[in-house]
DNA sequence: CTGAAAGCGCTTACAG
DNA sequence: CTGAAAGCGCTTACAG
């Protein structure tokens, strides 16, 4: 029911092998067999069957994607950069979202890597070893973790987060809190470190909190131990973590910007929706996710040479919004 | 390089029909061969090729999902879920998100639909007739969305706007207003009729704005708009627009919940994060994309019977925060 | 420039 | 219960 290539190849009375390079290759044949072919081709209706093509040449024209939360604002942007890069090499994409359990991520890469030439793997929450052994598994280029042999996308939080400890030491706050990430997440250990040297250099003092999810709920909480705290302004692993932070501050009856500063990370497309607006670290995710499928790309078309890996490193930067503002006084 | 079924059934001494069945099917095996095909292929680390496998089974394991944008709230729910339900049937998803161009639905719609078994295409935006193309490229389920002669997963919101008028009225509120989604979508469509038979029925008066696209800003917009008008409540096409209103709202110093009552609709993660939390009509996204994924699979496994094509109707009701209020007096 | 042949790695009637 | 054979629909050296 389905026409094939033999079908085609039959109507205009040519070998497969013809048709398949007037279709795929067309300099190859001459012009006259192009055009018939071409024509009837489309008339018939005729598309290439591509799981056959895959099983042939080696190559399915798909990669897998893996990220821990579809449903965490930061990863959208990176998904549909992906996709629309893919989309224009013609590949396809297959998506599996993780629920942030660290422990199904080799299990959901196995499934994956046998069907796609090669893994995108964002912001893999996987212990070391676990992640070499997804490495291992094909092609696979690392976002947001840095991984020994591995083309990786880093953020470079260092410049983001001395620009926000600037921006807050500006405004006069001495105490700033960080309200830390899950253990298990790379950038948190990044974010939590580029911090700390900003405190210091800047000379401001550093409480930490946490860990925390990277959730709502998580900043709500948050927000209450917060009240002890000399902290006057607090930087949250994310912007969800401190929108939780805000949501409470203002059930409190409190002002954010005034009573207390607070700043994102991700500088998600949330920030601009809050009320206040949330003063947030610009994270690339978009460019991060295209800068990912073209390495990977790198490493399916030249895997012959074995240049040192890529590793491209994407910068960060403060998006000042209405969340941050003076110190209040004591 | 990498083991395939021939090598095993080499190291076997059997042929490889016999290792193929022992692996799929090992009732029709003996048991001594089924225990030494199982220990051989382990050792070899054998995997099947998957591609291999579709092209003389006719079936990919792979159902592909076509959404409009990811980035919108409403839809990660919906992602998530169908990602879970397919992974536990052994079926891969592979995604593509049309960036809200209905241009584009046919297009994607058609790459993908050459390497999967099904597709589940969500909201989609195309007019009629191109729909009616899609569902032509072969097994399709539509979420969101009517389309004769295809199974799909719908949603009544005929309850939810009717508790969401009578939740308003009780209030108060006797001038409502209705921020319009894009036109080209089916549950716009859906909604506005919905509202408009709920507020006859309860006595309010009803003020159309719009139409206005699923964003923030479009809801940035429409507060403006409301300025001159009667309205002391509005129901927002989703939540989106609805959280432009209040942020706009807030931002001219009035307060949601009392100044003007403010209502989305998708109960998306969003509503309880912002501040005030944001009242809306419940649309269970989740389900919604299980359930596709249940009815596609109906199809793909019951070829043969043309059982009249299910259609699925799901509920939705109200969840009430803080944005809506007792109408102020006049 | 074109064709016959082999091969990609599996599955599945058909015999035995 | 097991095997030989054909087939899924393409691609690609190898000849000519």
């Amino acid at each position: 029911m389905t026409v094939t290539l033999a079908d085609v190849a039959k109507a205009c009375g040519l070998s497969p092998s013809t048709v398949s390079r007037a279709l795929s290759d067309p300099g190859r044949v001459s012009a006259q067999t192009r055009d018939k072919v071409a024509r009837v081709a489309r008339e018939m209706g005729y598309t290439p069957n591509r799981v056959a093509r895959s099983l042939s040449m080696g190559r399915t024209g798909t990669i897998g994607l893996i990220v821990p939360d579809v449903a965490n604002p930061f990863f959208p942007p990176i998904i549909k950069a992906v996709q629309a890069r893919a989309a224009r090499k013609d590949l396809v994409v297959v998506l599996a979202d993780t629920d942030e359990r660290a422990a199904d991520e080799l299990d959901r890469a196995r499934v994956l890597s046998k069907q796609v030439d090669g893994l995108i793997m964002v912001s893999p929450r996987s212990p070391e070893p676990r992640i070499a052994e997804i490495g291992r598994l094909g092609p696979t280029v690392f976002v947001n973790r840095r991984v020994p042999e591995h083309p990786s996308v880093l953020i470079d939080n260092a410049d983001g987060m001395r620009q926000a400890v600037e921006h807050l030491v500006a405004l006069g706050h001495r105490h700033i809190g960080y309200l830390a990430g899950p253990r298990r997440s790379w950038s948190n250990q990044q974010r939590h470190a580029a911090i700390t040297e900003a405190c210091a250099q800047l000379g401001a003092e550093l409480v930490t909190f946490g860990p925390f999810e990277p959730q709502v709920q998580a900043g709500v909480q948050a927000a209450d131990l917060l009240q002890g705290s000399p902290a006057t302004a607090v930087i949250a692993y994310d912007d969800l973590i401190a929108l939780g932070v805000m949501a409470r501050m203002s059930e409190r009856g409190l002002s954010v910007g005034r009573d207390l500063s607070v700043m994102g990370i991700d500088d998600s497309p949330l920030s601009g929706m809050a009320y206040p607006t949330l003063t947030s670290i610009h994270v690339p995710g978009a460019e991060a996710g295209a800068t990912a499928v073209d390495l990977l790309l790198d490493v399916l078309d030249g895997l012959h040479g074995e240049p040192p890996p890529p590793l491209v490193e994407l910068e960060t930067y403060l998006v000042v919004r209405s969340s941050t503002g003076p110190a209040p006084r004591r």
